[in-house]
DNA sequence: ACCTGAACACCGTTCAAGT
DNA sequence: ACCTGAACACCGTTCAAGT
């Protein structure tokens, strides 16, 4: 029973409303009663998908800066139907989100950033990456499902994450590039 | 039937698991189905009480700079329990969130940004506060219940958010603009 | 204009009991 | 060790009908 593969195949096909304990194990074909085995409850299965969604991040080669980084984050949550919502929700209860948090801190000491200025601006941008992908992922969704959104002023988009991480990154520089 | 103001309240009291429609009806002594006539859905109904929520971050005194606004956008959506959840659900409907960017963006202009760098420090400031608010809140609370949050190496609370907020506003990028 | 009553199609979780 | 069956206490939403 590969219930984590399973439960991140239904997230993506159907949506994290969807994502039920009694559609899962539908989808299993075993009794909802089952699943209780293998979890303690539903927050801890979300929390074992977060984990799933954010390996790809993990997983990032040596080196890599930390722009590259935050983009590989933004890319594993939106990489999946409601990825971000879900990373959200997990968010305290560790897993996914540490190590995305530990692979940041790393790639900004590749950048030359000392460990205290690290663990900081890792922080920092983990927040940043969080808010800006599950706005962008939210906005995207409602549009496919033809949710009226009224013209907003906030923009949620590739260009934009990228100003951002910038800011984060080497404030002062943002602007004289563009 | 002063239901937002019925809303808020029961989300403060018991938080967004425990705000249903029903539960709200039995709160305003009517059944489930009277609340569809005020409300086309539940969304509509938390986009309302989002924008109540973030109510005082559009009220803040002319010319207040950026660092402070931030902190009452922060301050406001820890005000109400789950506040944070509610207002990143509802951030692609518009209406609070909306008024909380024009207010950072304002605010931006009083520190001296000129409008398009208001703009894209308003977009990123907002997603970060978001973003680490949600996560701060996210935290208190799981520890309140006694949920086992494992030693995370992520921080979230007023110290790393101010940290974060300033990261944004470097001065540097002020006097790069002239 | 505003609400009721009844129904439809669902939820998460527990727990004794089975194999 | 791993799962079933049955139950408990819920959900959001629709819609004809009432006042």
């Amino acid at each position: 029973m590969d219930v984590l593969e399973t439960a991140l195949r239904l997230l993506d096909e159907r949506g994290l409303p969807d994502l039920s304990m009694r559609a899962l194990a539908r989808e299993l074909d075993v009794q909802p009663s089952a699943l209780y085995w293998h979890f303690k409850n539903k927050q801890e299965l979300l929390a074992g998908v977060a984990d799933a969604i954010l390996a790809p991040v993990a997983q990032l080669p040596e080196g890599t800066g930390a722009a590259e980084a935050a983009a590989a984050f933004r890319e594993a949550m939106l990489s999946v139907t409601d990825g971000a919502e879900v990373v959200v929700s997990t968010i305290a209860l560790g897993l996914g989100a540490d190590r995305a948090f530990e692979r940041l801190r790393i790639a900004l000491e590749a950048d030359g950033y000392e460990r205290n200025a690290a663990v900081s601006g890792a922080t920092t941008l983990l927040h940043y990456c969080i808010g800006h992908t599950s706005h962008e992922q939210q906005r995207a969704q409602a549009f496919r499902i033809g949710v009226d959104l009224n013209e907003s002023p906030i923009t949620a988009d590739a260009s934009s994450f990228a100003e951002g991480v910038a800011r984060i990154l080497s404030p002062g520089l943002v602007d004289s590039i563009g």
